[in-house]
DNA sequence: TATTTGACTGTTA
DNA sequence: TTAACAGCCAAAT
């Protein structure tokens, strides 16, 4: 066993994933922020895909629950993964049209909690 | 060691 | 609204 030692960066990403509420997304971006990694949405996206089959079990880390900036999936249309990344969010009440998505509705955000207070109902 | 490559993002046209 | 570009940075080659 040489090189299977996990970046410890990738773990922080895997773990703020995981705060991702259901029914709701996050942009690479705002993950890489919340992991204490500004800037490195790209890293994000690469640490999706490395996630170990083993080890790390697959529901534990919600890689569907995260998009691009632009609201949309950063899968080609034809790609597999991009089908099975729509129908999970579908399965929990997430509306993608056309490989897009509302996030003024659906993105996460972990300070509106206090903000909604603020607003009238 | 240098170059290429991404599950990205913000700006500009 | 979409498309092209440049900036970005760690990992792979």
């Amino acid at each position: 066993m040489t090189s299977q030692e996990i970046n410890p960066k990738y773990i922080q990403i895997w773990e703020t994933v995981q705060k991702i509420p259901e029914g709701k997304v996050a942009c690479y971006g705002q993950i890489a922020d919340l992991a204490g990694l500004p800037g490195k949405a790209r890293l994000v996206g690469k640490a999706l895909g490395k996630v170990p089959k083993s080890g790390w079990q697959k529901k534990a880390v919600p890689w569907y629950r995260v998009i691009n900036a632009q609201g949309k999936i950063s899968f080609s249309f034809d790609n597999s993964h991009f089908k099975k990344q729509t129908q999970f969010l579908q399965d929990e009440q997430v509306a993608v049209i056309a490989g897009k998505i509302n996030l003024v509705e659906f993105q996460w955000q972990p300070n509106m909690t206090e903000l909604l207070f603020t607003l009238k109902y």
